[in-house]
Order: structure tokens, then sequence, then C-alpha cells
DNA sequence: ACGCCCGCCTGTAAGC
DNA sequence: TGCTTACAGGCGGGCG
């Protein structure tokens, strides 16, 4: 279940370790991985020879920009890991699909083993480099023009609520567009890219929210209020290098385990008493999933 | 437009 | 103890 904190705990780390790095040889052992490409062949071709440029995310998707002005665009699904190592000779871990050795040592290892996840090579919007950055005037943030047309596969992503800064009054606008249930606002990929299940729950509860608010039944406090508490969840999460729960196994680059799982207040603690009002934390089921909060503090 | 379900997957754990 | 079942849920697609 890696969401936007853990995805960006890695970029972080990306970028310190594999950026001017090049490409040596690229070993598929699970083409599923690659669904995208026509075959492993393919893809491999595509980043045999290249050298990494930068890292860079859009919600979930971490984006490994190449100097030929192509993208390795990587998600990591429910189960996916990536894993950085020195030498070959350590053991791989069942269900490593993907290898990337580079030229200057140590290699990049993709894991993942429900293969929810994949890799991909875009090439751009029209196959040529992208432009550099030029910003677009108005709506969208210009944050995302890059990455929109470097990647036109992520095209349908909405905003990404770490990087695309706004007004909460813009939010408010677009809490007022839609209506239905407020989580199901906040995990759709369309609207915000990067918030899952996790996230939406810790979101709502700072937010003092109920999950089945509708979102154009907000007002203007509620949703200043859950603007805040959406940007700050997401940042707090981040300095803590994610969360790690005993059945997920997330682990970081370097196969570490995060740290905001200790700050969770509602998810996975069914039971456990609201560390704000002392009630017991209710699980309900809704959409074949798990929900998390506290019935007196989410109204 | 929205809610809800399925299929894709494997590892873990609870239930019988 | 051993088998079966449920659950975890991101994403795309379909249906009502």
């Amino acid at each position: 279940m890696p969401e936007l904190p853990e995805v960006e705990t890695l970029r972080l780390d990306l970028a310190k370790e594999v950026v001017g790095r090049k490409i040596k040889a690229v070993s598929v052992a699970n083409g599923r991985s690659v669904r995208r490409h026509p075959s492993a062949k393919h893809f491999r071709a595509l980043l045999e020879g290249h050298s990494i440029k930068s890292v860079g995310r859009l919600g979930k998707y971490l984006l490994v920009a190449l100097d030929n002005g192509s993208t390795l665009v990587v998600h990591l699904g429910m189960s996916g890991q990536l894993l950085r190592v020195k030498s070959a000779k350590e053991p791989k871990p069942k269900h490593t699909h993907v290898v990337i050795t580079f030229t200057q040592g140590g290699e990049l290892r993709y894991v993942d083993p429900r293969t929810f996840g994949e890799m991909f090579v875009s090439l751009g919007a029209t196959g040529e480099k992208p432009a550099s950055s030029s910003s677009v005037n108005g709506a969208p943030p210009a944050a995302t023009v890059p990455i929109r047309q470097a990647v036109p596969e992520l095209s349908h992503l909405g905003f990404d609520p770490v990087e695309d800064v706004m007004s909460w009054e813009r939010f408010a606008l677009m809490l007022r567009s839609r209506h239905g249930a407020i989580k199901a606002l906040l995990m759709d990929q369309q609207f915000a890219a990067g918030i899952g299940n996790l996230y939406s729950d810790e979101i709502l509860f700072a937010s003092g929210l109920r999950y089945d608010r509708l979102s154009d039944s907000l007002s203007a406090t509620e949703a200043r209020r859950l603007y805040r508490a959406m940007v700050e969840t997401l940042a707090e999460a981040i300095k803590h290098r994610g969360s790690s729960l005993a059945d997920e196994q997330y682990r970081d680059l370097f196969g570490e385990i995060g740290d905001y799982q200790g700050q969770h207040q509602v998810y996975d603690r069914e039971g456990q008493p609201c560390r704000r009002c002392r009630n017991p934390i209710v699980r309900v089921r809704t959409g074949g999933r798990s929900t998390f909060y506290c019935e007196h503090c989410q109204v």
C-alpha cells in the first residue's frame, strides 16, 4: 500500500543514490511487471545505455527521467519495493521481477509479490524530448505541466497535494463541484493523486470529518480544515519516512521500515482508544474496504 | 455522476 | 494439526 508519503521517501533517496548513474543492463524475470510493453526485450532496450537525470513523482508514481528525454515510470501497487543494493551477490528476495544494473556498480531491484505494480518507459507526448520547464499561465499548477508532457500516460491524474500548492478557497471550489462521499473523493486519483486508504482515514480524522460526509456539504471552515489536514498529514508522514504495517511490508530503498505507523490516529486501530477522546476507534466496511474513524471526534 | 463489484495477485491469519 | 476461507487494496473496467 505505498501511498504518496512512502513514494516520496523513495524519491528523495533515489535522487541521492541513482542520479548520474548509467544503466548498463536490465533483466526482467516476470513480464507481468512490464505489461505495457510488447515484450521484456522492448522494455530493456529503451533503458540500456541511458543515464538517470533526475527523479520525480506524481501521486503514487515515481518518474525516473533519462538523458534521452524518456521517463522510467514505476508504480508499486500494493506490495512493490524498490531496493538499492551495492552488490549483485546479495541474495535476491523472492519475487524480484526486474533488476537494473549500473555501469558504476550496484543495482536497483524491483520486488513485487502481488504484481499489482508495474514499470514502463514513457517516450513523452510526441515521442520526442519534452520541453524544458516552461510554465503555462492560468489554471493547472505549473509544476505538473512538464510532467504531463513527459508522461502522457499519467495525464488522467489529478493534482498532487504535496507538489501542487493551491489556495484552500480553490480546493473548496473543487469539493463543491463534486457530489459524493468525501473519502472516496480523496482517494479518487483523478481528483487528488497519491492518497489511498490509510492516509485518507488519517486526513479525515485530522479534519474532524466523517468518511461519508458529502463533498458538497462542507462549510468553508470544514473545507479549509480538510485542505490543511491533507497537506500537513502528508508532510508529517514524509518526515517520518512513511508507514510500515505488520502485514504490509513497505520498505524504503535500503530495506528499512518507515516510522509513521506509530503516529496513526485511526488506521488499523479498531477498538483501541481514540488518542483525543479515548472512545474506541470504529471500523466499517464500505465499497469492499475498511474505514477507521472516531465516532466522537469526526462528524 | 456516483456507488459498488470484479479480476488481477500472494502472503498471512483466522476459522472449522 | 491441516485445510479452507477471508482479508489486505490500487487500478481499470463494467454495470446499475
